[in-house]
This record gives C-alpha cells, sequence and structure tokens, in this order.
DNA sequence: TTTACATATGAACAGCTCTTCATTTATTGT
DNA sequence: ACAATAAATGAAGAGCTGTTCATATGTAAA
C-alpha cells in the first residue's frame, strides 16, 4: 500500500510508471470507480461529514455507506474521525482532495458538442 | 440574480456533480481502475503506440489487449487509427491526455505515510 | 441498567468482469 | 489465388464485487 516514489531518473515524465505506482493508481480508480462510491467521496469533500449525513445526502442505506467507508479509509482516501455518536469523514489528506478537486474539475469541462 | 442553478458543465468547485456526471466520472475511473487497462493507457500518453507494441510493452496477449482497447474506445478515452496491418491507439484528446497527466504527477509525488 | 441512536460488521447471493482459447476479419505480399 | 501477419471477436469459466439483511458494537442520555 506504499506509495515507492523513488522511481528511476528519467521515469514518470512521458507516463511511465513502475509497476507498483501502477497498481497503486489502478487500485485508487478501481475504489472511484463506483457510482456509491464516488459519491461517497464526493459528499466528502466540501468538508467533514458524518455517515449518517452522506447516506441522507446520497440515498444509501447506512450500512451500504459504511461498508463502503471502510473500504475508503483502507485505502487512506478518506479518514475518520469520531466525536461523539457520529464518525465525521473527510478527505484524508490535501494531496487527495487535490487530486479530486482537479478531476471534478476536468469533467466539469466543457467537451466538445456532440454530433 | 440568482445563482446559476443550472447542472451542467460547469458545475461547483465544491464537489457538487449531478447524477450523470458522478455516473460518467465513475464509469472513467472505473475502466482506469484495472491494472492491465491502465497500463495499456499509460503505454498511450507518449504517443501513437500499435496493439502489438502495447502488448509486447505490458506483457499481456495481444487478444487480452484488443479487449480492453475496446472498451477503452467505447469510453472515447482512446482513439484507433489504422495504418496498413496495424492500428495506432492513442489518447482521444488533449483533455483525456491532460487529466492522465495531471494524475501520473499527483501519483509521482512525494506521499508519505507511516506517520 | 435500560433505551435509543449511530455506526460497523458478517454472511450470503446475484451479477458482473477479467482472462484464456479458438475463431474470424482485415491487410499486405507473393 | 494463397500464405502470413495484425487485430478483433465470441464463448465460457473462475473469481470478484456491490448490495441487502441481520446482528453486533460503541456512545450518550434517562
Amino acid at each position: 500500500m506504499t506509495i515507492v516514489t523513488q522511481n528511476e531518473p528519467g521515469a514518470a515524465a512521458d507516463g511511465r510508471l513502475d509497476d507498483g505506482q501502477t497498481a497503486d493508481l489502478a487500485e485508487m480508480f478501481r475504489l472511484l470507480g463506483d457510482p456509491t462510491r464516488l459519491s461517497i467521496v464526493l459528499a466528502t469533500l466540501p468538508g467533514e461529514i458524518a455517515v449518517s449525513a452522506i447516506a441522507r445526502r446520497i440515498g444509501a442505506s447506512p450500512s451500504l455507506v459504511s461498508h463502503h467507508l471502510r473500504l475508503l479509509r483502507g485505502a487512506r482516501i478518506l479518514r475518520a474521525e469520531r466525536r461523539g455518536k457520529q464518525v465525521f469523514y473527510s478527505a484524508s489528506d490535501a494531496h487527495i482532495r487535490d487530486m479530486l478537486g482537479d478531476m471534478i474539475e476536468h469533467i466539469a469541462e466543457p467537451h466538445e458538442g456532440t454530433g
């Protein structure tokens, strides 16, 4: 689960990642590749949000949300902080937040006019 | 004057995407979420590359590569151009290229763990 | 303690996906 | 025409995944 950043000189400049980096990146994409899970992640971007609030906002059961949250926690995409009865989730760090922010901007940009 | 309520391209900067955009983004992530498929996409980033060359480079069978390429073509992530017996693949547009370039930069950045 | 709320976990199942192998189509050269 | 090479396609199976339901755990208040 460690992201190795010490790759050989000259790599990564033109889209070359080593196998470990590729696997890590794919794993991250895989987790974001489910609509429910992506909705959960998106719901955390504005700021900390409790499990029940996520469930309400995306229209899913707390159980399902919790299952997905476990995976997102495990991949260090989200982090949890308990406060009373509730557990608040947020992006695990600024890196994740920036990355997702960039993705959203990309998606939000106008695509070519379809025929 | 009220604030824009149109939820099309140019949505919010705080992580709010409509269901369609979320589904599209998830679908894209899903496709990039398989290591073999991600490797294929990465192999196309430096420039056009033929199917057999991709297969050689990532160590997969031409058949498997072709199957994945069909999905990537279908999602407009890659585009194909036949030249003689070979078919060359590349990122479908600058948008995709930029997005993936950003992702790679993000992944390549130092990402410390184990505090 | 008991009650109520919030979240997490386990089991189970339907549906999907990745891969392999066999076959087919497309293109070039003889 | 035939053979050779490149790529695409179809079928089939093993394994994985998302979801639901039931149950457990943690927390706070009465």
